[in-house]
DNA sequence: TGCATTTGACCATT
DNA sequence: AATGGTCAAATGCA
């Protein structure tokens, strides 16, 4: 694996019909969406009216193209990509748990360290990349020898994940093939955060719009200005954004890092994100009109999304 | 001194 | 019971 053309060669032709007709669909109800919104912005009272033409609300459209990408996703990533729409609870219950389990460790008979509610299946995709970069800012906060790997993995959370609610984590684990010093970044959840304060090229400027589109956009404004009251301020952690800072990947190499991160800051974005990308990584644009010419992936393929 | 990372322990899931 | 995911004290660094 690794190479788009490998990745299409593997896909069957049943499901590549399958997944052109999800695509075209998701489009399609986009489409809709669209109307909707032009009319809604335009002219509100012919909101109502032009609903009724069309074959669904804005909800329905909205849950329609989510699904539709999702399922795309899990067929080409061949990851378990699931809605959350009924998972956004459990980040809560965390967050409150989290604060019953920040008394002092003395204070307890017996350390109570990994008091938390495991999340439940979120969205997820993986990329394979040589980098682990993606323009948002991670704080580590854990790694674990995995069995049957030769590398650990290294779990990581958004640095805005107390101050903003953001939900986003990834782990990072490197390839078993040592040779390729390729890494599988496997990516739960979405990030609900801004990141504002970051003005410097973005690697992965269209990763984050693949995110945006598989996150439930009626909840996203919704969970931050509903959570970020709420959510116990602890400490901000936006230093480190874009800072690349080599704990990203504990036993990643240094030199190698800091190789990429030159690479990173001072490339165009567009050559930094055939850098990213490996073979789940997917520019819409690009990927509509591959499946327009018939989805075919040539090796120029690989390094064009 | 403050912040990020490391690492062992704990908990949830399978 | 095994494994993986998360927590948080300890540690290191700027």
């Amino acid at each position: 694996m690794g190479t788009l053309s490998a990745w299409s060669e593997n896909l069957s032709t049943k499901k590549k019909k399958k997944v052109i007709k999800q695509l075209v669909e998701g489009q399609d109800s986009a489409n809709q969406l669209q109307i909707l919104l032009h009319n809604n912005n335009n002219n509100p009272s012919q909101q109502q009216q032009t609903e009724h033409h069309l074959s669904s609300t804005k909800a329905q459209l909205v849950d329609k193209i989510l699904s539709s990408f999702n399922q795309t996703l899990a067929e080409l990533t061949s990851v378990n990509v699931s809605s959350s729409h009924n998972q956004t609870g459990s980040n809560d219950d965390q967050l409150v748990k989290s604060e019953d389990c920040s008394e002092s460790r003395r204070l307890r008979p017996k350390d109570k360290r990994g008091c938390y509610k495991r999340k439940r299946a979120e969205e997820a995709w993986t990329v394979v990349s040589a980098t682990t970069q993606d323009g948002h800012g991670w704080r580590k906060y854990g790694q674990k020898e995995i069995l049957n790997s030769k590398h650990p993995r290294s779990y990581f959370r958004c640095t805005r994940k107390y101050d903003q609610g953001c939900r986003a984590t990834k782990q990072v684990q490197r390839l078993e093939d040592d040779g390729s010093q390729m890494y599988r970044t496997t990516y739960i959840g979405t990030h609900t955060c801004t990141n504002r304060s970051f003005n410097g090229p973005r690697i992965i400027s269209n990763f984050e719009s693949r995110g945006t589109c598989m996150a439930p956009i009626k909840q996203h404004d919704d969970r931050l200005s509903n959570l970020a009251p709420t959510t116990p301020v602890i400490k901000r952690e936006t230093k480190e954004e874009m800072s690349g800072t080599p704990s990203d990947v504990t036993d990643l190499d240094s030199a190698m890092w800091k190789d990429l991160m030159e690479f990173e800051c001072y490339s165009e974005p567009d050559v930094m994100i055939s850098n990213v990308y490996s073979c789940t990584g997917i520019k819409f644009r690009n990927f509509e009109m591959d499946f327009v010419n018939g989805f075919e992936f040539d090796g120029s393929d690989e390094c064009v999304l």
